[in-house]
DNA sequence: CTTGACCTTGAACTCAACTCTAAGGTTTAT
DNA sequence: ATAAACCTTAGAGTTGAGTTCAAGGTCAAG
């Protein structure tokens, strides 16, 4: 049984990152010690590395939540569920990517332009290009 | 000298969002009626368009801030700075598309593997990956 | 003279994922 | 026996970019 300061190292997070995990349901300590204080068995350890795992990858606390409800009942779901979760997280991460592409093209097509000299900024072709109708963006 | 109301529709901006510029420090009316309604000017109207040109190349509000800063002063400031909040911001972006690009290379992955059927996801080979030790994130 | 569209304010609320604070109890080592 | 290093709680604060609410004032048309 592992105290939370353990998890937290073992895992590279803080302990209130594990404590907002449990009142967000996403991982209970498997007792308490007398005092209080929370114990985690290997199990739990092992639930605490799934969540970071699926952080890692893109997954947000609410689709981890979906994903271990489907985990502790596994029989009962479908691959079809966690993969339907995993395309919807990949078609969002998608979207996010292309928004992101468009503000790095328009950024750096102002940036080669403006000479980026100490002189004044009167006729910064960075400024001009935001100022008019017809801005590169 | 226009209402709120037309400058929100103008732009495709709703009037809370104009406000809220206000608020910011972004964007003053020109004037108040009688009544204390803002009422904008052909030079406000311009600088909303500017900022809405500055948030579709991905600068954030307090980008903004400082570069209108800049734009109301421009012969006290250089073009360095101007370039300096744009390469600034194209470094930031493509951090994030980085790490965007790891979540989706590491999602297509687990998608790719996974049959998504109707039987149980007792194999799941995304809830396998996101358990074992050595996932491929 | 009333209806409906428009405008005002301040303050609270939203989302996500924490982070921090205060005030205190416990354990371990010296 | 006391200090250092843990742990507990409820609740508030953070960031960013707004949105929503309540309660009310104003303006043009019919
Ligand atoms: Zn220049
Ligand atoms: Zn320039
Ligand atoms: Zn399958
Ligand atoms: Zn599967």
């Amino acid at each position: 049984m592992y105290k939370i300061g353990h998890i937290a190292k073992q895992l590279n997070v803080s302990t209130d990152t594990l404590r907002y995990y449990e009142r967000q349901g996403l991982l209970q300590a498997s007792v308490r010690s007398p005092a209080g204080y929370r114990l985690y068995d290997d199990s739990a350890l092992e639930q605490m590395r799934f969540i970071v795992r699926a952080k890692a990858v893109g997954f947000s606390l609410k689709d981890i939540q979906e994903l271990l409800t489907i985990k502790i009942d596994k029989h009962n779901h479908s691959c079809e569920e966690v993969k339907s979760l995993t395309l919807q997280k990949l078609t969002q991460t998608r979207q996010r990517i292309e928004e992101l592409l468009k503000f790095e093209r328009s950024l750096s097509v102002l940036a080669e332009r403006c000479c980026g000299g100490e002189e004044s900024a009167d006729d910064c072709s960075i400024l001009t290009a935001l100022e008019d109708v017809d801005g590169s963006a």
